[in-house]
DNA sequence: TGACTGCCGTTTAGAAATCG
DNA sequence: CGATTTCTAAACGGCAGTCA
């Protein structure tokens, strides 16, 4: 494929020693291996060690999606860097177990039962829908202002501990896809050609920790918007987007947390 | 079994283009 | 012009799998 030789050439002029050995992360079996190198999808090996290699493949212009953690370890695992990260993460925690409760009871008291504090068989009895996406509109609001409100807490935390610009800026890398010092993430940006009848490769772009540092340090928090259930954060060059969602079906209190980049300026909205 | 992760798909608001 | 249609990116959704 086409795709796959450009790639390749792009990707060998930035490796400086000569490679010895390539492998793919998702054949090896050792996990500690797998840990180590977080979200890399190839390991190239040369005389002075292994340098980690993420690749993506989107569609130019949209939002490239770098991580998908699980909220109830989110702050701990991402933010290390703050002594109260575990503080911050038990509060926010509660918080998510309350405002499920709430949510909970809430939709149940619509089809005029009681909330137990899980969703039940009677749920299902009543013929409504594990996924959000399958809910009537009524009570997919109440699903999403409970998305809302917990992303709303998380940007409270995310705006006090941005106060300590260094720290918050380090684990900030972790979060556009580079959890590795020596990692390259490889972006193939791709379009649409003669009515989507097929791709074409747009661009490829490719980011490391060193050139990425000095931008991460110019991070921005946006303004939180309470419509949405995301929150973005500008960089001189790219915007991350941080966004809550269900892990799947919204009726257990486990969300995800979906960090995607954004390459390019958007315009401003203010 | 519930928490977590990666990757990708679908719906929809509102911008842009086109029409009468 | 305003009204209407078209189009796209933002917002929202979900599957398939791992791991403890």
């Amino acid at each position: 494929m086409e795709f796959s030789k450009q790639t390749t050439q792009q990707i060998f002029p930035r490796i400086k020693e000569n490679i010895v050995g390539v492998s793919i992360v998702g054949k090896i079996e050792n996990l500690r291996i797998k840990e180590e190198f977080k979200e890399a999808d190839l390991l190239v090996a040369t005389h002075s060690g292994i340098i980690p290699i993420s690749l993506k493949l989107s569609k130019s212009g949209a939002f490239v999606n770098t991580k998908s953690a699980g909220a109830k370890s989110f702050i701990e695992k991402y933010f290390s860097y703050f002594q109260d990260a575990g503080f911050y993460q038990k509060e926010l925690n509660q918080l998510i177990e309350r405002n499920y409760y709430h949510m909970g009871q809430t939709l149940y008291q619509m089809i005029g039962l009681d909330f137990k504090g899980e969703f039940d068989e009677s749920w299902l009895e009543e013929g409504y829908s594990e996924l959000p996406g399958q809910l009537p509109l009524e009570m997919k609001k109440i699903v999403q202002k409970n998305y809302q409100q917990t992303i709303s807490h998380i940007y409270a935390i995310l705006e006090k501990m941005s106060h300590e610009r260094e720290p918050f800026a380090r684990s900030l890398l972790n979060l556009i896809g580079l959890g590795h010092p020596d990692m390259l993430q490889v972006i193939c940006f791709n379009k649409k050609i003669n009515n989507g009848e097929s791709y074409e490769l747009e661009s490829i772009y490719i980011g490391d920790c060193a050139e990425k540092m000095q931008e991460v340090g110019h991070f921005e928090m946006m303004p939180f918007n309470p419509q949405i259930s995301s929150l973005e954060i500008r960089f001189p060059g790219f915007q991350l987007q941080i966004r809550i969602k269900p892990m799947n079906k919204f009726t257990t209190p486990s969300y995800k947390i979906n960090c995607s980049v954004h390459y390019g300026v958007k315009h401003a909205k203010s």
